[in-house]
DNA sequence: CTTCAATTGTTGAACTTTCAATATTTTCAA
DNA sequence: TTGAAAATATTGAAAGTTCAACAATTGAAG
């Protein structure tokens, strides 16, 4: 008889497939409610960065919103077109840039934080209260461990 | 007194937000293994799907690996060209494609399907048992209650 | 039956992301 | 102090994804 393994186990059953099918569930309603403002769930998040008011290095930048370096480059080319963000050049260290929320950024900020929030509330209701903070815990301890 | 909202919360309390940092860690480690072979984490879902030996239409593939119609054609475009897997036209319904492996693939698959155990048994011993199983049933049921 | 709507999959154009190379500035060791 | 290495951000080309339109087939209502 063959060995017992977990190398047929069906896709759904691997923690990796589960989180990418989540994440893109929740992300897909979250998408179509900032959809309503015409704008990404990414631009969501470098705003929501940058409204402490402070500057952010590029490189930070792209680590909290989880996108690649190049990628945030020009996703912040078409911020700044739009006038939502600024760039100025860090004057301690120049080979930084920092990042700034201009403030029609962050009137927009504030109607895409509350889309946010309906949708926070939404999975609550369906979810359930405890449920969604024991999922919270468990993910940061993950990505705690993965590091 | 302002009235206490949760607007302003910092965006590592989002729920969509964890799961997307979290997905992103966990894929980017599973990217890493399955990279030996040169296969994307996409190509790997889609010939684990195939591997039970029977023939999937395009738009049942594209739902289980989490790929959107068009992104999925070209895809399996590129996965013909490999010998990979292979398409039949469905007698009963000549609107379908159906899909499936080939020898080629499914040597590749165990392979890939080993790489990825290396991994579980890697998140397993970092995060534990315990929180493994029960992070993978709340996700479940996450998922379950989106739809 | 026949026609019109729905389903399924592909295609081409537009857009986005990624990789590798580049430019600039800072750090640090000799 | 100088020169090599590291850190930071951008760019251009290549690759990938997405949107909207299309083609083919089936289903179903009149």
């Amino acid at each position: 008889m063959a060995k017992p393994t977990k190398a047929n186990t069906p896709i759904t059953e691997h923690l990796a497939y589960l989180l990418a099918q989540a994440n893109r569930e929740i992300n897909r309603q979250l998408e179509l409610r900032l959809s309503k403002e015409g704008v990404p769930v990414e631009q969501w998040r470098i705003l929501k960065v940058l409204s402490d008011g402070n500057g952010h290095s590029m490189g930070e930048l792209a680590e909290a919103v989880l996108l690649n370096h190049p990628t945030l480059t020009k996703m912040i080319d078409r911020m700044v077109s739009d006038t939502l963000v600024y760039r100025l050049q860090d004057p301690n260290d120049r080979r930084k840039v920092l990042m700034f929320i201009s403030d029609r950024g962050k009137v927009l900020c504030k109607k895409l934080n509350s889309l946010a929030v309906d949708q926070e509330e939404h999975i609550l209701e369906s979810y359930g209260d405890k449920s969604t903070s024991e999922l919270k815990r468990l993910l940061e301890s993950l990505i705690d461990s993965s590091n």
